[in-house]
DNA sequence: ATCCCGAGGG
DNA sequence: CCCTCTGGAT
């Protein structure tokens, strides 16, 4: 199959998608860059109605970026507390919030090779404040993108980097931000790890895997 | 490869 | 009791 065909087929798995979760968005709660970097940093390994939970009563005792960097380490575990990991998470939140106020003058920055820089933040935790506060575009390749696209053969990587990449050769440009929130989103209601719901799943003709679910 | 970690669901 | 949940650092 030339490149073509396979952009064009994978376009129309996106199309599907979309008529199917029509409201696909980052569910995570937020209304600055900064309270969107805070929130993906606590997203991991944790339902994001659980930082949504958590947020809520954080963002309220810590308004500012230098609120945060002058939290003390130890209150700010407990407020976190429920998001799991909480000591990494703390220690990621705080020295975030201190290397903001220190060189950025308060602010996320806005490249990816300087968001990850910051600790406790990788290329997922960047492509999601990219892609959704500052309208850069980039694939967000977290456990349901990397899963989803194999089963998809849009790419044969076990790394996530050189899934990335795949991707961004695959898929057009203007589809990057939002085919993250579907592939998301059809993950977590039907192409599950390990049981994919394929009967349930209106892409069963498109799919390579179609019905490895019939012995379910 | 392994660790960090709690909440909610079966 | 078991498992999963939009990871990242060592």
């Amino acid at each position: 199959m030339s490149s073509l065909q396979m952009r064009k087929k994978a376009v129309r798995i996106l199309d599907k998608l979309y008529q199917l979760y029509t409201d696909a968005h980052c569910a995570l709660r937020y209304d600055s860059p900064f309270q969107l970097l805070v929130a993906t940093i606590l997203s991991a390994q944790c339902t994001d109605v659980q930082v949504n939970k958590v947020t809520l009563g954080l963002f309220a005792k810590y308004p500012s970026v230098q609120d945060l960097a002058e939290a003390d380490l130890y209150v700010l575990e407990g407020d976190i507390r429920s998001t799991g990991f909480y000591r990494n998470k703390a220690k990621s939140l705080l020295g975030c919030a201190q290397t903001l106020i220190s060189q950025y003058n308060g602010q996320v920055p806005q490249t990816l090779s300087e968001l990850v820089r910051l600790p406790g933040v990788g290329r997922k935790t960047a492509n999601v404040v990219l892609g959704n506060v500052f309208g850069i575009p980039g694939m967000v390749v977290d456990t349901h993108v990397k899963r989803l696209s194999r089963r998809f053969a849009w790419t044969d990587q076990q790394d996530p980097v050189k899934i990335e990449r795949d991707l961004c050769q695959l898929l057009p440009e203007r589809h990057w931000v939002q085919a993250s929130h579907l592939l998301i989103f059809h993950g977590r209601q039907l192409c599950k790890a390990p049981i994919p719901l394929c009967s349930q799943c209106p892409l069963l003709k498109e799919c390579p895997q179609r019905g490895v679910d019939r012995a379910n």
